[in-house]
RNA sequence: GGGAGAUUAGCUCAGCUGGUUCAGAGCACCUGCCUUACAAGCAGGGGGUCACUGGUUCGAACCCAGUAUCUCCCACCA
């Protein structure tokens, strides 16, 4: 026999991958069949494979190739997006270390760079998954930006603006200095910084000059407001206090100085201002703060915005024009400082906004932006969810969800970028705006406004400007089939748009519920009207044993890759899955992916025994009770997987099937059944045995599908022909169970490890055959299973008996006893202590069901089978405690 | 500041309608074994006041209230 002593993932993963490939078992078309629909979550085209990607689309892979198993027409869209923000990003950099300025490129340029770049590392991230055994439709990859994708965003930017859902206006909106663009809320993360609170004094003019009506300065007459953000000053429109504020009614009415630029502000009064918080004097700076914009709009000040897009002051600050906001921050305090103005400075903790995808702190500007209303697309996406059509997994996110939904605000959805979809709507030189597809649509609804009714094509510019990425990836599971989106029957995509959407299952992180998931909801309902899929399971955060995320900079993350090199593909799969609930995070740990790997090797060794038996013909069904046994623990257990499944309890089915292979399977089926050394194995068990063995491939195919799949062609399962894969096996259905055969057997292992106890305890070799006596006081039929006890626990010689064996080992099991005559070894002792121990034992439990069962109450409220078990419960511990005191008494 | 969730063995987690000897699993650990499938293995074993305090109940890991600790989400106190 030359099969290898351990399974070795290298030589198979990719042979069997490539076969699926080129046989077509990922590919999907609609036919008769239900389909089971998942899209995957596209990666950035330009990541690259992290221990998220690989928990999510374990669990994806596994519900295809159920799905797959089950008789449903399987489809996985795999795909990327155009991260438009973190791509840009990224292309930006790769540019500047080659020399070159985005600014000195002309957009088509920027886009072929950017371009070049995507194809260079777009999709490695596909080919990643691939080692991973995802059986994705390849031949539906899509990208956001593919060119009918990317028509679907601008048809339904069209549409929504002709709902009037989406409007341009000027807002306060979260500006990325580092991106140089927009961001929407939900990008930006408020992280809690370690700051300096400045008090700075200004001065008040004194009260009014009756005669003349000038303001007069004074010397000592001054407020001190306290800000964490000095270098702003030169922006303030106005000083607000609390009108309730005793301490400041003498400002009423009056205009102070800004320190260094003297500019002449007014005191205003305000509610909103907190009197205990600082010094209860609050500079307002419309341009910079979103509060103070509010502010400065309700009291009608001046906007003065004194920075650059890039976060430099610029030349309306007067002071340190062209320097950036934070080292203008330093210096302006120095400045303050030697002209006497500042008065002290804090340590103070606060919360600052970063953008999510270049991590540089965000600066609220006043912008003109083109917007999304969300409104009124909430209140159905919120439905879906309440009602149960869309199911959240685990639903504890069911209130994050609710309470996102309710407070929605509209949805910034412009970005100053070039890498995306580029804005569809287009100004006369009058600055008149309309949204059409084409310059020539445009000019066309031109014609209809008086003003510019002689408009060529020429004179009118398209926005620059590009949509979120989001707002593209909210088609995503309409668009990857049926770029029309709203279905145009003449459409190729449109049959498979009916036949696939709305999917199954969408597998995601619960950090994008917001970003992704609620929006795909809102426009599934407003483009389909209906939701894009059916259950969310939304996947935890992966984090090394210590708690902490993962991340690059931490340098705590595994490349699964390597993870894949060593412990192969299926041993990194059961690894992930091994302890990964829904919505809590993992604690990943390699160990895991060993006792993966260690998991392949067992079921690989269960094949080598197999495979290296010799049938006899002549033989008659040697093990008939086990086999019969094994049929229906298979079905119990098989029942359980389904139930753990349908709950999408995965790392429950995969203990649950783990279990069934290693214990029941390996450590006792195929223990009873093993013929003795260089023995034949009569044909009813091989047959019996290679039948249970096929179905246990096809319950871990979907966990280990290439270890599975390299087992399921093997001659030892007979000829199978071209099509007949592992891949595409239907799993066993459920059949019915002995609860007895189940219980009795379970009766006989107690009986097998308590022999093995026996030997163990007195170090006695497994070697060495013992005899047994049973003395039974129940209905099993011990004969039925005496091979079998015989077998596993080496006994020799199996009596029944009706008396008690002195100056044996005795246990009991159940009700029974039983007898090991120990030639002159027993420690009479030892033995007594031992009886006593569960003796006390049995008393203790029988103290405990007695005083249950003398409580009036209990016996009363109870339930009538409770009560009847307790009973129950009495009754047998009263019999064997009995029998042993019986054994104690026969011992002395 | 508001909200949600968690706390069970050394670790990661189950415990699904309050009731079977209900206190579990896997890993780790300890002991003994290279027993002809597997030392990536086999056999056996130890280990928990179910965070804490009260309450409801005949009965609580489970339901209720409070406390503590942790995690996450949301939020403009400069």
């Amino acid at each position: 026999m030359s099969i290898a002593k351990t399974y070795n993932p290298k030589e198979v993963e990719d042979k069997w991958y490539q076969f699926w490939m080129e046989n077509d078992f990922f590919k999907s078309v609609p036919d008769e069949r239900e389909p089971y629909t998942i899209v995957i979550p596209p990666p950035n085209v330009t990541g690259v494979l992290h221990m998220g990607h690989m928990l999510n689309n374990t669990i994806q892979d596994v519900l295809v190739r159920r799905a797959r198993m089950k008789g449903k027409n399987a489809c996985w869209v795999p795909g990327t997006d155009h991260a438009s923000i973190a791509t840009e990003a990224k292309v930006v950099a790769m540019l500047k270390e080659k020399g070159i300025d985005k600014k000195d490129l002309s957009r088509a340029e920027f886009l072929n760079y950017a371009y070049e770049w995507k194809d260079k590392y777009g999709g490695i991230i596909l080919d990643q998954l691939k080692k991973l055994g995802a059986s994705c439709d390849w031949s539906r990859t899509s990208f956001t930006m593919d060119p009918a994708l990317s028509e679907a965003v601008i048809d339904t930017f069209i549409h929504l603006h002709k709902k009037g859902l989406i409007y341009r206006g000027v807002r306060m909106v979260n500006w990325d200095p580092k991106g140089l663009t927009a961001v929407s809320d939900e990008e930006v993360i408020r992280k809690e910084v370690n700051q300096k609170l400045y008090y700075i004094k200004y001065q008040v003019a004194s009260s009014k000059n009756q005669e003349t009506g000038n303001w007069q300065l004074t010397t000592d007459n001054y407020l001190t407001i306290a800000t964490t953000r000095p270098e702003t000053i030169m922006a303030d429109a106005a000083i607000c206090i609390n009108p309730n504020d005793e301490r400041y009614v003498h400002l009423h009415g009056q205009k102070v100085f800004v320190p260094l630029i003297n500019r002449e502000i007014p005191v205003i009064l305000d509610e909103y201002v907190t009197m205990d918080f600082g010094t209860g004097c609050l500079k307002v700076t419309p341009a910079h703060d979103l509060n103070d914009y509010e502010l400065g709009q309700k009291h009608h000040l001046p906007v003065i915005d004194i920075l650059n897009d890039d976060g430099t002051l610029n030349e309306k600050a007067e002071l340190l024009v062209g320097e950036d906001r934070f080292i203008a921050r330093k210096k302006i305090a120095k400045l303050l400082d030697e002209a006497g103005h500042l008065e002290k400075v804090e340590d103070y903790k606060s919360q600052v906004g970063f953008s999510e995808r270049t991590d540089a702190a965000i600066e609220p500007k006043l912008s003109m932006q083109w917007f999304c209303n969300m409104a009124e697309m909430a209140g159905p996406a919120l439905d879906y969810v309440n009602n149960g059509e869309v199911k959240l997994i685990p639903d504890k996110f069911i209130n994050t969800y609710r309470h996102w939904m309710e407070h929605v605000k509209d949805w910034c959805i412009s970005r100053q970028l070039w890498w995306g979809q580029q804005i569809p709507a287009w100004y006369a030189p009058n600055g008149e705006v309309v949204v059409a597809k084409t310059a020539e649509e445009a000019i066309a609804q031109f014609k209809l406004t008086t003003q510019n009714s002689q408009l060529a094509t020429e004179q009118i510019r398209q926005d620059e400007d590009v949509v979120d990425t989001w707002f593209s990836s909210w088609l995503w599971p309409i668009s990857v089939f049926d770029a029309t989106v709203f279905g145009n029957p003449e459409s190729k995509g449109n049959a498979d748009l009916n036949y696939y959407y709305p999917t199954n299952d969408l597998v995601t992180a619960p950090e994008i519920l917001f970003f992704w998931v609620a929006r795909m909801i809102m426009a599934g309902h407003e483009f389909r009207g209906v939701a894009p899929f059916k259950n969310v399971y939304l996947t935890g955060i992966v984090r090394d044993k210590l708690g902490r995320k993962m991340s690059k900079s931490l340098g705590n993350s595994p490349d699964p890759l390597d993870l894949i090199e060593k412990y192969g593909a299926d041993g990194v799969r059961v690894g992930m899955l091994l302890s990964s609930p829904a919505g809590n995070d993992l604690m990943f740990d390699e160990s895991h992916c060993e006792q993966g790997r260690n998991f392949s090797n067992k079921v690989w060794n269960a094949f080598r025994l197999v495979k290296g038996w010799e049938v006899d013909a002549n033989l008659e069904n040697q093990n008939v009770t086990t086999i019969a046994w094994f049929e229906n623990r298979f079905n119990e257990a098989l029942e359980e997987i389904e139930h753990n499944f349908s709950q999408y309890r995965l790392s429950e089915a995969l203990m649950a099937t783990y279990k069934l292979v290693w214990d029941d399977f390996c450590a006792w089926y195929l223990e009873m059944v093993k013929p003795a050394y260089q023995q034949p194995i009569d044909a009813f068990t091989y047959q019996a045995t290679i039948q249970f063995f096929e179905n246990i491939l096809k319950l871990l195919h979907p966990f280990t599908p290439f270890l599975t799949e390299e087992l399921w062609h093997d001659e030892l399962f007979g000829e199978r022909s071209k099509g007949d894969c592992c891949i595409v096996a239907q799993l066993p259905v459920l059949g019915a169970k002995n609860e007895v055969l189940l219980k009795e057997i379970e009766l006989i292992k107690q009986v097998v490890s308590e022999i093995r106890n026996v030997r163990n305890s007195r170090q006695i070799s497994p070697k060495e055959a013992l005899t047994l006596a049973i003395k039974t006081n129940s209905e099993i039929s011990y004969n039925d299973y005496e091979s079998i006890i015989c077998k596993l626990a080496n006994i020799s010689e199996l009596n029944m008996t009706d008396e008690k064996l002195v100056g044996a080992a005795s246990f009991m099991a159940g009700r029974d006893e039983f007898f090991i005559p120990l030639a002159g070894n027993i420690d009479i002792e030892a033995e007594k202590e031992s009886i006593q121990k569960e003796i006390d034992y049995l008393n203790g439990f029988l103290k405990a069901v007695n005083a249950k069962l003398s409580n009036e109450r209990f016996v009363q409220n109870a339930k009538p089978e409770i009560v009847a078990n307790e009973q129950n419960k009495r009754a047998d511990a009263a019999a064997k405690i009995a029998i042993l005191q019986d054994n104690l008494n026969s011992l002395i």
